[in-house]
DNA sequence: ATCAATTCAGACTAAAACAGTCCTCTTTAT
DNA sequence: ATAAAGAGGACTGTTTTAGTCTGAATTGAT
């Protein structure tokens, strides 16, 4: 299936929220509403985007996060990367020579290689921007408090 | 990370090795010798390759597999999907409209096609003659029993 | 200065996907 | 008839992933 991990697929969703509203703070709550995600779960994807320089957070009361840099300027292989790692198709793409133990029977190292880079350039050529349409009208603003976990709960 | 399953690498390591030899039959036991592939393992990924149609069986004593098409004819794609299923990032590439819960929310749907689609064009370029540079120069045909799992086990 | 609100960091648990193995049945050449 | 090979499926153990929770640090407001 080679699916994006459903993390990596958050970050993305959470990410086009906060290109949504460029100019304030969302706190951790407010995004959960807005994207019908458990708390815990936004937290804990805001945190790794905030280590991987993407987005920026104001600690303390009246805390939230912001985007770091212009939608525009976001290519999703970068959020990706954030959460899943570096796109690699297979480890041999990724690891230093020697690790992978068929190395010598394996004549297909520098073609994998080629494939992943591919992939790369596929993807790197979409932004954060394209993936924002136009924005949803609002964002509810902690207009009530319980956590709507049933939006994205479901199977 | 994104990565590949590790059967369908195998099975791409495989195929390389069918491709090699494209007028005899090979057996999973030499198929093993050849890759360093535990041979159940072998055995299970061919079973999926031939379910696929990619990869022809005789059955009976002095069986074999071989290839069906050339080559040239087959696109890595193929090989995956056989293995890992369809290629998709997200669930909303493959699926029916209605199954994803929070569809309304997700401005993203049409762009992770386009994305999707680019993959997929990325990797459907590339056939398993591509990555089957000059073959290894020959393969023992069962010359000796033992079968040599270590080549591929260690970490 | 204190308090409340908020993010930060990391540990922990549960669930799902995956890899790998084994057993039995069917098919085919000798 | 027998032996050799693939077919099919069940099963197990491991790894990865998702999700939750707890406590600490930070900051604005009073």
């Amino acid at each position: 299936m080679i699916k994006l991990s459903r993390l990596a697929d958050y970050s993305i969703v959470l990410m086009t929220q906060l290109a949504g509203r460029p100019s304030s703070l969302m706190q951790a709550p407010d995004l959960a509403l807005a994207t019908g995600l458990p708390v815990p779960t936004v937290a804990k994807t805001l945190k790794q985007l905030v280590q991987a320089g993407l987005v920026e957070s104001q600690r303390g009361a009246r805390g939230g996060y912001a985007l770091i840099r212009d939608a525009a300027n976001i290519p999703v292989t970068e959020i990706i990367a954030a959460v899943d790692g570096p796109i690699a198709l297979t480890d041999c793409t990724v690891e230093e020579e020697g690790v992978c133990e068929i190395e010598s029977l394996c004549p297909t190292r520098t073609n994998w290689r080629r494939i992943n880079e591919a992939v790369i350039d596929a993807l790197r050529d979409v932004t954060l921007a394209d993936m924002t349409p136009q924005m949803a009208p609002f964002v509810p603003h902690r207009p009530y408090e319980p956590v709507v976990n049933n939006l994205a709960g479901g199977e």
